[in-house]
DNA sequence: CATGAATGAGGATTCATTCAT
DNA sequence: AATGAATGAATCCTCATTCAT
């Protein structure tokens, strides 16, 4: 997964070297930090635990990223990155507005059930205040499409008359987000103390369609 | 929990001594570790903070509570009684049942807004893959009622026609939470990311009632 | 047994109330203390544990001995005077010096097995150089009744002819001592690593009638 | 054990650096706590202290060797390689039997006389009923071959009937070991007590003879 | 005689990070 | 490009002992 970030032109990087590919040992930093940081949060996570599940030394973080920070905000980056990409390949213009916004609820459940490193990772950046994130101008920057994607198709909905005008683009990323994520961030608390598997088949299909059915009725009734 | 152990007859400790007062100190020792552990996490939290902002000493908070993972865990029961305790006075049964669903949603996003430390350590412990909770019985037992609570306005709901049969009372507990919750859970990275201020009073009520419609939407429509 | 010390007579301690007996307490803690020494090394004992397995609280222990190094103090001069004290009822006098001797030979064998608490804490106060040993006089004082009597017998028996000139009391004991002391004292680490039993009924019954031949033998031919 | 893990090639750590020299640091560790824990057992012996008295910092012993117990386990292994191997050189096939085993006797008598840090930690090994030797497989390992060595021996013997057939090897051992043990470990309580000096020449030398006497008596007359 | 509360001084261990090669 | 060795500064925790009632 981390490994698979876009590579360079051939031409760029040579005849990768039988013994050393700098690439893949950052990708493969970057791949066990993301499991690192998301199964123990940021200050559970270990420098020693990751370079020992990596094939390279501790001492290569420091080389590559600088430190326990630096490497948690390029997770983060890469997080980040990866679900917009996602995202941006749903080809939302093509359907009718209320299909678009159906898909990207879905999508979104989808994904943040697929994904669950993801939403453990947003979850542990609030644990934080976001401090680590506000430092990365690249994690504001490869989120803004979101919002502007979800009011073209807003202000289209509104143009065809089947949305209401009064809800905002960034409100509705919210509650998709908001209805989406919880199932899967606050799974072990209610788990622990109701005992109920709130990730079987059958809940999360009930759960997705009233998901994206509620967002639907949002944008048309209020 | 731990703080509210049976007191004494009243006769027995009617002056506190000038220098013991074991609740005073165990509950001075609690509440600012309530803080210590919302703001830094489980990992992050300091015992050496915690102390040094008490009355006491650090050798105290072993001396009541074992050690900072029981300390931890005392603090979770605590916040956990809290909230239920306050449900309880809710008084929801005089209430029609839709009402009583709708002024409990509202009770708990307010409660949220109102006790961010409360949704920050339920976070954390989501981190912990609820690890600590699991450990503790009197949480079990304490958040007991409030899905009885639920049952029986969805009964009554039932018996009026106004609720459907098929949603669950813990399903029903799950989404309010969990919806309010992430409000102001996920603050920070919506926050720093769209920089929009969810604490302002008018989003807060836009998506005060946005929460409520959905839970009260699910019960009605599926 | 630890609590079994002599009593004083019942005039001096009047009516024993229904709720304190000083005795009963302090014998209480010896004994309790005696086990916690013997399992865990002066070092590893604990004041806590101790306390908590007796009926009274850790501040007796304080109240009635003073310390731990004083507790520990007090449990070897009680181990040291039980011995002691069974030795003085042999009766050897009673018998030929060769009969005397093996009977001494087979009580020391019979008394380090069926005291293992009794080796293993001579065997801690040798860790610690005697140094604790060293300050309590009363452990020399009942100690001094065993070198005369071994040396009482081994004159006799070189009066009658039947025993060597060349072999000192002190040593006798020693020997004995040795020969006794080492099953129970280094059975772990032998059993550890050897992984035989040293304790089955068979091999204690050949070991004994073993160890006290030889010392017959070498009272008699060197 | 530890300390001697398989060298580099000698030319490469030919002139051993200046600064670095981690197999010179590991041993120093090794030995400094080798007198740590003997002088003051398992518990009583401090990080700091070994720390103090080695050329590194607390740290090291950490990066080293994982922990105290794990620290205390490589020195038992050490002590335990140590006199084996020097049994291993001692030739005795080239002996009679009974020659052989007071020779293999009289040696004991002398190691442990020499090492009484060896005769200390197992000693304080069996205070604490071996748990920590039992972690050790290397310990087991190291002390096969000193079994075989008193089987062969024994073999020889029974074959040329000078020795009975029904003593063990591993009975011998034990015999040989804890009455050679006992003259060291027993050493401060003896004195203490009955004020003999058991390290004078003279009662050594008596005290060794004893000792082989025994060993030679059993295995000729059971 | 009895006791719960309190504590100072230490003790083992961890962790991100840098150094020397 | 890569690495094993090294480390200072915390960090959690323990223990024998005393205080105030």
């Amino acid at each position: 997964m981390a490994a698979r970030s876009i590579s360079k032109p051939a031409a760029k990087r040579a005849a990768p070297s039988r013994k050393y590919d700098p690439q893949k040992t950052k990708g493969d930093i970057l791949s066990v930090a993301t499991k690192e940081f998301a199964r123990h949060g940021y200050n559970g996570a270990r420098i020693d635990a990751i370079a020992a599940r990596t094939s390279t030394t501790k001492r290569m973080i420091y080389y590559y990223f600088g430190g326990k920070e630096r490497l948690y905000i390029a997770v983060l980056e890469q997080e980040y990155a990866r679900i917009r990409t996602y995202e941006a390949g749903l080809e939302l213009e093509s359907l009718e507005p209320e299909q678009a916004i159906r898909r990207l609820t879905e999508f979104t459940f989808d994904y943040d059930h697929a994904n669950p490193d993801f939403v453990r990772l947003v979850a542990i950046e609030n644990i934080h205040h976001a401090r680590h994130l506000a430092k990365s101008k690249a994690i504001r920057r490869v989120n803004a499409t979101i919002v502007d994607t979800i009011e073209t198709i807003l202000k289209r909905g509104r143009r065809k008359g089947v949305f209401l005008a009064s809800v905002r683009a960034v409100d509705v990323h919210m509650l998709m987000s908001a209805l989406c994520f919880f199932h899967v961030s606050n799974l072990h608390t209610f788990g622990a103390i109701f005992r109920r598997d709130f990730l079987s088949p059958s809940v999360k299909k009930t759960h997705k369609k009233m998901v994206a059915d509620f967002v639907v009725h949002l944008l048309k009734n209020g």
